[in-house]
DNA sequence: GCCAACGTTGGC
DNA sequence: GCCAACGTTGGC
């Protein structure tokens, strides 16, 4: 089973953790609402792919661990609850707007990336994590700086 | 808490 | 189609 495409998922830890997938085993991937984020999950994010577990809004942010793609798109469910913050009464199970995937649990790194690492580090020139402004959710991840991540980290791939 | 970056909305 | 206003993301 080998990696066709390599991502990186931004979580809130407070919301939801590299340990909380661990506990979890899996889970899908709710509540993105970014169309760009979403033709990704909906045109390229294939089973088995890699993703770099990314925290953002923490401190520090950086990349926590692996997960793997486990389950191609369909509809996000939170869409059509009235009740949830994710509902979007535009969509319709018809039609429907957002998709999630599932995302299983892969790997916790013995130690977090911090972001001013990554931006430190020549190899990862032009990965769009270390860019300014970047707020994208759902990043395809070039497999050399993949695999470069996983270096700092002292995963062995 | 601040604010830069950027996406979305809606008036025109 | 333009663009100002507004909301959100997310690092710092």
């Amino acid at each position: 089973m080998s990696a066709t495409n390599y991502w990186l998922f931004k979580s809130e830890p407070d919301v939801y953790s590299i340990d909380d997938l661990a506990r979890d085993g899996s889970t899908y991937w709710e509540g993105v609402r970014n169309y760009q984020a979403r033709n990704f999950m909906r045109d390229a994010c294939k089973v088995g792919d890699l993703i770099l577990y990314y925290h953002s809004n923490a401190k520090p942010p950086g990349v926590a661990g692996l997960a793997r793609i486990s389950g191609e798109a369909y509809p996000d469910p939170h869409q059509f609850e009235e009740d949830s913050k994710y509902y979007d009464p535009k969509s319709s199970p018809e039609n429907p707007r957002w998709l999630v995937v599932d995302v299983a649990f892969e790997a916790k790194f013995e130690r977090l990336v911090p972001l001013a690492e990554l931006k430190a580090e020549e190899a990862l020139d032009g990965m769009l994590v270390v860019r300014r402004g970047q707020r994208l959710s759902i990043q395809p991840v070039e497999e050399h700086h993949f695999a470069h991540v996983c270096g700092m980290a002292g995963y062995r791939l």
